[in-house]
DNA sequence: TAACATCTTCAAAGCGCTTTGGCTTGTGGC
DNA sequence: GCCACAAGCCAAAGCGCTTTGAAGATGTTA
């Protein structure tokens, strides 16, 4: 909506469509009431007439105006999401997998997705222009923060909502569809402790972000009930990405005494995973001999921890279907058939493969030559 | 759409929007025209009325309907993509780089994007859908392939649009932006064969896209003029993806004789290459000494070739900045600043890093040990 | 002072669809 | 033969906005 800007004149459509109602109707020779009835599926019109109804429409090519549709029902028919835009905003490939899962189902539902662009500063503004002006039917929320002010923010709007992962404040009270992180980053951890490691690292995402709480307490969780002291972890938190894994890897095996090494780590993502290998093979670091790795796998296409010359050990958890679950979901908030606030959480697959092994039994500085080329 | 779907009454929201035209005129004790009017711009108001219409409109959180104006006025204040989706369809991570572009201009100039998700066998449909239903003012077109069906039905059906690529046929007649994959590909392969590369590789994409061809052409162009036979290419086409890259690469090195191994190496994208990178490594193959390897990049924040253990050579254009022009320029097509079909072409960086370097002089087989661990 | 141009403002007619309430028929029960 | 009831259809009233055509208010000119 743009106050005080004058719409050019050339901006119009002159065009009208093939075919619209009214002109169907006149030449079946029946009211608009009762071709949009025909065509809707309602049952206050004879089969006889309802074959001939959808007869003409596919003959003539008629298609409702969604937008005289849309303004007369009230109903969109499609789903929103704020996407958050700025020059120093990267959309991560996380996010293109779950939009595949969504187009799937969305493709099933026959609703489209709306993408509103907002800075992060403005989005609360973005909410409510979509609340106003009544463009989607609902949204999804996702990148959920520890207190998250837009769940209640759409409380308030009253826009039917569901969240993908769920925050720390409020914990009650809203739909979402979140992974048991807690419990995946529990079962790594114990795994690599059962292993005998003793020095654990854990290379986390951003805790601004209630996903990375979560897993930061399911670490803790399998320390404390190994007796291990919470102590002999050493976690960082940053940006999931290529390079914050090579630094945090760099800064872990190469600029700490050999004693203080981790000889586990676990990994948020497979991108930092990715620089953390890269640094491995810098420092000529062997898994599982020198060190073992755990990481979060989302299930890329086209990053997959099979695929790592040693396969990755991971918790694993389809962004993708998560996408279509959120899809299914929400459409059944928008039309009432879920009417309580479901918290749906999936369990999380632990997927052993060979870059996880037993603790080193005595620790030898790393003495071999870097490797030549490592990615 | 649904056809004979009889839609649930539950469906309905029946809650109202705050203010809505009508009130916020009575209040003001104005008509809706004036006030309409005031609040977009138009000059037949005076300014003492437009300051207090805008000022109520502030107060009372006035938000226009966005339904009612896009039928009033025709204009859907979004544009769309056909997003493709299917079981075995991955949208790849190209797509959400560009999107980020998108999704900045957008921002800039007011319009939301619109997906509408399709298989690809029922696309066209898509497409008449959503021209019949006017629920976007115009389309932007990826992935465009040699003899691509969707600019002839864009023209059949109406529908603004710009080509993000182009296709081979049509050539003419059609608004796009590309880059000049030819030029990009002919650069670099001559740099291979300026430092006496004889045996080329190029993995290229999938044949089917018209850049590959672009590119191929490009490659061929640099060895006819360079006087290299055509022959000492071998090229192979593949979905860009890590596994292919490592796939062909062990074909190439692996699986053919010593005296036949191409020195030189094209490689299509970013992921291409990490998979090819992983079996330099298995092989024991070292950057630039037994080959050298130039890849395109499309410029992934999250994947960057100067992070590589040896960095990339690279012929290197941000595919989003390509988002964000593809966002300007369609907005200008709809509004009818841009009228003529502009074809515009942007040239492509060549960035020499560590990857390249003259070709060996005399060919020795490989007899290093495979490294350790290698992505 | 009349005649005309210029500002402002307005009532009303759309945009193309859905949906309410009512009007005809035809059927069966008594 | 009358009434009740359902089936099938329709006219008309929205949904909330934009825009046309016209009219009232004000200023300008002869």
């Amino acid at each position: 909506m743009a106050f005080a800007v004058r719409f050019p004149k050339r901006f119009e459509r002159t065009d009208r469509p093939v075919v619209n109602l009214k002109q169907l109707s006149a030449l079946l020779e029946l009211s608009q009431t009762t071709v949009s009835r025909a065509l809707n599926g309602y049952p206050e019109v004879s089969e006889h007439t309802r074959k001939r109804v959808l007869e003409a429409a596919q003959r003539h090519g008629y298609k409702p105006n969604s937008n005289a549709r849309k303004l007369a029902t009230g109903r969109a028919g499609s789903i929103g999401y704020v996407l958050p835009v700025g020059r120093n905003v990267d959309l991560d490939p996380h996010f293109v997998e779950f939009l595949s899962g969504l187009g799937e189902h969305a493709l099933v539902r026959e609703v489209d997705l709306s993408l509103t662009p907002a800075s992060y500063e403005r989005e609360s503004e973005a909410y409510r222009r979509i609340a106003a002006s009544r463009s989607v039917d609902g949204v999804y929320l996702s990148s959920m923060r520890n207190d998250d002010q837009r769940i209640g923010l759409m409380k308030k709007l009253g826009i039917p909502f569901l969240a993908h992962g769920r925050a720390l404040k409020p914990a009650e009270g809203y739909a979402f569809v979140d992974i048991d992180n807690e419990g995946a980053f529990h079962d790594a951890a114990r795994l690599l402790l059962q292993l005998g490691h003793q020095r654990l690292a854990y290379v986390n995402g951003d805790t601004d972000f209630a996903f990375a709480v979560h897993r930061l307490n399911g670490v803790e969780r399998a320390m404390a009930s190994c007796g291990v002291p919470l102590e002999s972890l050493q976690h960082h938190s940053a940006a999931m990405n290529e390079e914050n894994g090579y630094r945090i890897a760099m800064t872990l095996f190469r600029d700490t005494h050999p004693a203080q090494r981790p000889t586990g780590v676990l990994s948020a993502s497979m991108f930092t995973t990715l620089g953390m290998v890269r640094a491995f093979n810098q420092l000529g670091l062997r898994m599982p001999d020198d060190v073992s790795i755990i990481t979060h796998d989302d299930v890329f296409p086209f990053l997959k921890p099979e695929r790592f010359t040693v396969p990755l050990t991971t918790t694993r958890s389809s962004i993708r279907a998560a996408g279509a679950r959120i899809c299914e979901r929400l459409v059944d908030i928008i039309s009432g058939v879920e009417t309580e606030p479901v918290q749906e959480i999936w369990p999380v697959e632990l997927i052993v493969r060979a870059s996880t092994g037993p603790a080193p039994a005595e620790r030898k500085p790393a003495q071999r030559r870097p490797a030549e080329a490592a990615e």
